[in-house]
RNA sequence: GGAGGGAUGGCCGAGCGGCCGAAGGCGCCUGUCUUGAAAACAGGUAUAGGGAAACCUAUCGUGGGUUCGAAUCCCACUUCCUCCGCCA
């Protein structure tokens, strides 16, 4: 959500902004009118309870009975005369607020300008695309093969988009969130374990509502909202909270499954397990000081791309260009790893810097260490990393001739002595 | 699921329908004193919105209601605690 004065005082450079990302710019003259509206308003009631909380206390001095008869019926008039104007005023704020929350970032200055991921641009290739001497294998095909991955299973127990993992393959999905973790733990984050399921407001405060209630899954009978990303409850656990500076930054990490509708994209994706419904994801999150979001964003991609590294992957770091930013987004990297198998490269992380985007929805702020007036704090989030399709590239980058498949050095520890899954 | 008791500033904790944005204490900040510190003393110390400013408005878990006026009365909800039941 944008701040209103923002807008109020940039509203040419708001424009430009959303104009970027291809969007019309009529919203911002509504919101601009609807602002002086409010205003208007605001001066006018405020005076008539100024008026009314003064002869309150006149009234309860008062001796003489008529005289302060007639000031009550006076205040019983301008009491009504308060209440349809507090009631014209929250029609107000409700829609100005609906039309602030449907308003996304702003791009910052250095994003590329496009219509959609195609311009996104290409920041810095690490690696060589591996070359074998036999035809590789998709992923769908290795997984089958070996027992490990059953997409059949996955259309039994929950239709399509969906399947499983067993014996060695499970494992080695575990293995790969045990390493992240203990990655992300050595790298200063600190782990959380929190609820799948979240309130509606919680919701609301990463910017998932009300724009894409679509793609998310709903209790209809209770207010449980399954999380889409770990983003969500990470955002969540902070709300409403003032920050000491001195905390700052914060570094969390968390292990969620993510569920999502996917409506939009039925369709696309649909072999293999590039896409499903409910998926495993080893998150990155911070907290952090406006002056410091840009470093902090840097340092968030090198640790993403630490873990690619470590599991010997061939990957690419993009910059999204303003077709591709998401919605509540400031600027975003996208961290892509090559699968030979399938011949894609993959996005398996997407590391933002939202601003204070999302902290003014979720009403998080710090209280600087001078003593000065407290402010929102920026955040960033970013995947360290998708598992489905790290399990992908696994999986195609350390398969062998005869279809087995090569366990990446660094997860031997956690794989109890497999080291060739066959 | 049933019964009962709570929710007040950074923290603890008072609070009769009007003089309560809220006593008192703790903490914190500033000053006096001191070579320095501690102690003592004095003053200050919530957030948001509006306004050029003076200042005004709102907020005592949340949302409604009663009233000229609500932290205080009424209703609903959330949440915490205690007891009973159920349960991985």
């Amino acid at each position: 959500m944008l701040d209103i004065k923002f807008i109020r005082e940039q509203a040419e450079f708001v424009k430009d902004s959303l104009a970027k990302r291809h969007m019309e710019t009529d919203v911002i003259d509504s919101v601009i009118a609807l602002d002086e509206k409010r205003r208007e308003l605001i001066l006018d009631v405020e005076s008539k309870k100024a008026e009314r909380n003064a002869v309150s206390k006149e009234i309860g001095r008062m001796k003489d009975k008529e005289s302060r008869e007639s000031k009550i019926s006076a205040m019983r008039n301008l009491g009504d005369n308060i209440a349809a104007l507090d009631e014209e005023l929250k029609t107000v704020e409700a829609e100005l607020f609906d039309a602030l929350a449907g308003i996304p970032n702003i791009p910052d200055a250095d994003v590329p300008i496009g219509l959609d991921d195609k311009d996104n641009v290409v920041i810095r290739t690490v690696g060589e695309k591996i070359s074998f001497d036999f035809e590789p294998k998709a992923h769908w095909d290795l997984g089958p093969a070996l027992g490990i991955l059953d997409f059949d299973a996955g259309v039994k127990l929950a239709g399509t988009r969906f399947y499983v993992l067993e014996g060695a393959g499970a494992r080695l999905q575990r293995a790969l969130i045990f390493w992240m973790l203990d990655l992300h733990i050595r790298q200063g984050y600190r782990e959380f374990y929190p609820p799948w399921m979240v309130r509606e407001e919680v919701m609301f405060a990463s910017g998932q509502l009300p724009k894409f209630a679509d793609n998310l899954y709903h209790d209809h009978q209770e207010d449980f909202w399954w999380v889409p990303t770990a983003e969500v409850p990470l955002t969540g656990i902070m709300m409403g909270e003032v920050i000491e500076e001195a905390e700052l930054p914060m570094n969390l990490t968390s292990y969620t499954a993510c569920f999502r509708r996917e409506k939009m994209s039925a369709g696309r994706d649909v072999r293999g397990m590039k896409r499903g419904h409910q998926f495993d994801k080893v998150e990155m999150y911070k907290y952090c000081k406006p002056e410091n979001a840009s470093q902090e964003l840097d340092n968030m991609v090198a640790d993403a791309a630490k873990t690619c590294e470590e599991l010997g992957l061939t990957y690419r770091v993009l910059l999204q260009s303003t077709g591709d930013l998401s919605f509540g987004s400031h600027k975003t990297y996208d961290i892509e790893v090559w699968a030979p198998g399938c011949q894609e490269w993959l996005e398996v992380s997407s590391i933002s810097n939202i601003g204070q985007f999302q902290a003014r929805r979720a009403n998080i702020k710090y209280r600087p260490a001078d003593g000065s007036a407290l402010q929102f704090v920026n955040t960033l989030n970013g995947s360290g990393l998708g598992l489905p399709r790290t399990m992908i590239a696994v999986m195609e980058n350390y398969q062998q001739a005869d279809g087995s498949i090569v366990v990446p050095e660094v997860l031997k520890p956690f794989m109890g002595g497999i080291e060739v899954i066959r």
